[in-house]
DNA sequence: CAGTGGTCTAGACCACGCT
DNA sequence: GCGTGGTCTAGACCACTGG
C-alpha cells in the first residue's frame, strides 16, 4: 500500500485519539499500563514509529509517562494545595507557632511532611529582579535558594532576592530555615504590608525540569511575588516555580 | 557507521542543544526562521529524523513553531496582563462606566482592542461545577459561554455557572455584553462579597487548543473562580482558560 | 533472558507556501 | 515548480526492567 494520505486525518492522531477516548471514558484509568508500542501498531496496522509519534502526542499532552523496560501508564496527578492570599499574611502569622516555617506548615496541614534546601548567595540580579526590586543592574543582592519537597519530592524552586543592606547580618544570610513571630522581615524591622504577585505559565527550562524530576509535558507556573514596606519600597523578590501536576494555587479575594 | 550509541548524550539532545544556546544567546531572535531540516541534518551529520526529534523537543518546550511549507521560526510570546484581584471588585465597579464590562476595559486600557463571543445554555452541570456551586449533578445549570478575543486573537475562554433560579428572567441569560453599576450579579439583587480562586496549570485539552488556535508546546492556566454572597451562598462558577503565551494574570493582596 | 521503550538510518511520497 | 515541513514504512541495534 504503500505510505498512506497525510494531515487532517493521519494515522498517528487517529491512534492518539482512540487512547485518548479510552483514557477519557475511564477504560484506562491513571496507573494503568497502556498496551506495548508493537501489540498498538499491530492492532491499527501502521508501523511501530507511527505509534510512537501517537504516543509521544499524547505525553507532550501530559496524559501518558514512559519508561524505559517498564512501559508505557496513564499519568495521575493529584495536586496539592497552595493557599498564595494567606501564605506570609500577617493574620496567619499570627496564628501560627513562630517556630515553623509558613511553607511547612502548609504542607504539614494537609497530612504531608515538608522539607526544604537551602542555599543562600550573593549574585548580580536578573534583570526582571533589578527592576522590581528597584536596585541597580550591576548592584548585588543576595537570594536565598530554595529546593522544597514533599514526601521526598521536589515540589517547588523558590528563590527570593533582597537588598544587601536590608538582610546583611540578619537569619536570612544564614542557609537555614528561619522563622520569627510575625514574619522574618517583620522581625529585622521591615514588615511587608503589601504583595504584588504575577502568575505566567510555560514549559519549564531545561535544568529547571531536571531540578525538580518532571516529567515531559509538565508545564510550570512562574509565581513572581514582591512584596512592598508601608513606604512603598520594594523589599523582597521571590520567585516561585510551581510544576502543574503537583501543584494549585489558591487565592482567597475580599471584594472590597 | 550505522545506529549510533544511545540516551545520555543522545544526537537529537545534541542538536537540541545547540539550537537551543543559539536561542538562548540571542544568535536567533524572536522571529527568525531557523535553518531548513535537510540543512542541520548535513551540518550535524545526521539523519532528517534526528534533526525532526530534536526540533520535536523545541516545539514542545514552546520555544519554536513550524509550518508547512514556510519553515520554523523562533516563537515570540508577549503576553498581556490580567489583574484577577482587581477584576470584579466593587470599588473597580464604582470607578468604571456601567456600560462597558470589566474585561473590556481591562484590555482597552493596555491599547488592545476587545471583543467575546457569548454563547448561553441551560446544561448539567460538570462534578467540579455542581460541587462547588452546591447543587445536585442532576440539577440543570445555566452556563454563560465566552470565548474572548483580543485584537482578533483568542484570548481566553471563560464559563460562568450560575444556578438556575438565581439569573432566570434577568439580563444574564441573553447572549450579550451585560453590564451595570456595581456589576450585574449585584444589579440582579445578589451581590458577590468574597471570591475563592484556584489556579491549575496543565496542557490544554485537544479541543481547547482548536479553539484557542495555540501553537504546540502552549500550556493553559485553569482559573476557577468561585463567588459567594453575604450569607456564604456560592452564587458562581467561573472557569477561565488562559492560555501561557497570551496571559500573565495578577494579583495585588494586602499583608492584613 | 525476554520484552519493553529509546535511538537512528535510508528512502519514499504528500501538502503547503512562495516566487 | 522548487523548497519546506509532515507523514509513513522497514529494519536495525541499544538500554533498561523484571521475572
Amino acid at each position: 500500500m504503500g505510505p498512506k494520505a497525510a494531515t487532517a486525518g493521519s494515522l498517528h492522531e487517529h491512534v492518539a485519539d482512540q487512547i485518548r477516548r479510552a483514557i477519557d471514558n475511564g477504560e484506562l484509568g491513571p496507573g494503568d499500563r497502556l498496551p506495548a508500542e508493537g501489540e498498538l501498531a499491530a492492532r491499527y496496522e501502521v508501523s511501530r514509529h507511527t505509534v510512537r509519534r501517537a504516543l509521544a502526542d499524547l505525553t507532550a499532552e501530559g496524559l501518558v509517562t514512559s519508561s524505559r523496560g517498564r512501559g508505557r501508564i496513564v499519568r495521575d496527578d493529584r495536586p496539592l494545595v497552595w493557599n498564595a492570599s494567606t501564605f506570609e499574611s500577617r493574620a496567619r502569622h499570627r496564628e501560627m507557632s513562630a517556630e515553623v516555617d509558613q511553607w511547612s506548615t502548609c504542607i504539614t496541614e494537609q497530612g504531608r511532611r515538608a522539607e526544604q534546601e537551602i542555599e543562600v548567595a550573593l549574585v548580580l540580579p536578573p534583570v526582571d529582579v533589578a527592576r522590581n526590586l528597584d536596585v541597580p543592574p550591576d548592584r548585588s543582592v543576595v537570594v536565598r535558594r530554595r529546593l522544597r519537597l514533599v514526601d521526598d519530592v521536589p515540589y517547588q524552586i523558590a528563590d527570593s532576592y533582597f537588598p544587601e543592606e536590608l538582610v546583611r547580618g540578619t537569619p536570612l544570610m544564614e542557609p537555614r530555615d528561619v522563622a520569627a513571630p510575625g514574619g522574618v522581615l517583620a522581625y529585622i524591622g521591615h514588615p511587608q504590608v503589601r504583595y504584588r504577585d504575577e502568575i505566567r505559565v510555560r514549559m519549564p527550562a531545561k535544568a529547571e525540569a531536571e531540578r525538580l524530576e518532571l516529567l515531559a509535558g509538565t508545564p510550570v507556573a512562574e509565581h513572581t511575588r514582591i512584596g512592598y514596606a508601608a513606604d512603598g519600597r520594594a523589599l523582597r523578590v521571590m520567585i516561585t516555580i510551581a510544576p502543574g501536576d503537583r501543584n494549585v494555587v489558591v487565592y482567597e479575594v475580599d471584594a472590597r
